[in-house]
DNA sequence: CACCTTTTGAGAGTTACTGTCACTTGACGG
DNA sequence: CCGTCAAGTGACAGTAACTCTCAAAAGGTG
């Protein structure tokens, strides 16, 4: 689920000047980025221009964002996606869990950083290299939350019901976010995922 | 499904020697390029080595192919898959048309190409920047197939439960594929395809 | 055969990276 | 407060994927 990322700090205070200085430099680099590009585009924007207009060497910049596309994609949610679905009971129907614990996570993004995503899905519609990368990443994200509703219901890591399964509501709620992005209605991402997924649940007419 | 491509001229004769020039140029690029990639890998394999095999300049290495990873996944099939969707009779349900139309091409090119088809799947499965180019053009495969079959069911061009409809039926068939070539059984993709399919067309509890 | 168009190769330039190394700057014990 | 050590940074050199331009070669055509 690389369009989200977390702009603001896990772990408030405790941190020592070294730690604080590495937030800092990582968003600058980020600030710098988000708005050259929406200046000039992905594409006309080198990466020394980032690290010129960051105030950090170019070097730097790679040393925080392996690549390019990482400065925009960089994925720190998968961890809570899969932290969010063990919570789930285990009684629950596996596909339920899997749509609350998805849902709870994207309403929560969309809240406390809508801008952040709004510049990002943009980004990731115009430029082919971030699609491209995107669905990379969620092909990670699936395989991983394969594994774990693999495991609690007890099935074969490798399932291929459960891949399935996972796959289809995967590319269910992302059609629903792109759906509501591009007209302009992200307050209603909940909605239209539900929508998705009750398509899905009915059973495809073969 | 750009993990489909034609070796095959199209019109078999009736070409000029031009044409035929640039055909085999195209396979001996591609040829060449198959054989390192299996020998060092992928990333390892820099263009200007497959010019030197395939005896051609770099340069028109990348006339033929925009990118490297276009030598691994030009997808000619498209097309193809269009007009076998639109060749199937309007009174069946969009669902069922759909899983025929893939069913039949992905079966004609696993026999007719089967070697090919393991290759580009290896890679596909090694590399990831190939694994994000693939995702990328599925996008494209079910934005089309999304617009055809809202046309044949007489919904709008964007309709959302045409697109989920699609995004997860090509999800499925994906993963189906994937399966059988894990477990090197790729006689059965058709006989998996329908059990993703049939998943799908239970129903998901939710 | 001469003319025109397409195709090709050579070369130069850009950019995203990668690796190395010396320098700076927080962290920490005394 | 200070010296030492490790982490973070910048300068630099190198690689490889493209991109562009231009002139030479080769196919098609009258």
């Amino acid at each position: 689920m690389s369009f989200m990322a977390r702009t603001t700090p896990t772990a408030p205070p405790k941190l020592g000047l070294r730690e604080r200085k590495k937030i800092q430099t990582r968003q600058a680099i980020r600030r710098a980025a988000y708005q050259l590009f929406q200046e000039q585009g992905y594409d006309a924007t080198p990466v020394d221009q980032i690290a010129e207009a960051a105030d950090v060497s170019p070097s730097t910049v790679f040393r925080y964002f392996p690549t390019k596309e990482d400065i925009v994609l960089t994925d720190e949610y998968d961890p809570l996606i899969l932290e969010a679905l063990r919570a789930r009971p285990l009684d629950e129907p596996p596909v339920a869990s899997l749509r609350h614990a998805l849902v709870d996570l994207i309403r929560q993004y969309a809240e406390d950083a809508r801008g952040e995503l709004e510049i990002r899905l943009t980004l990731i519609r115009q430029v082919p290299a971030l699609r491209g990368r995107m669905s990379e990443g969620m092909t990670r994200t699936r395989d991983m939350l394969g594994e774990v509703l693999a495991e609690r219901s007890g099935r074969a890591a490798d399932d291929l019901d459960v891949r399935v399964v996972v796959a289809a509501v995967l590319a269910a709620v992302q059609e629903a976010i792109f759906y509501c992005f591009d007209r302009g209605r992200i307050e209603d991402v909940e909605k239209e995922i539900d929508r998705a997924l009750d398509v899905l649940a009915r059973g495809l007419p073969l």
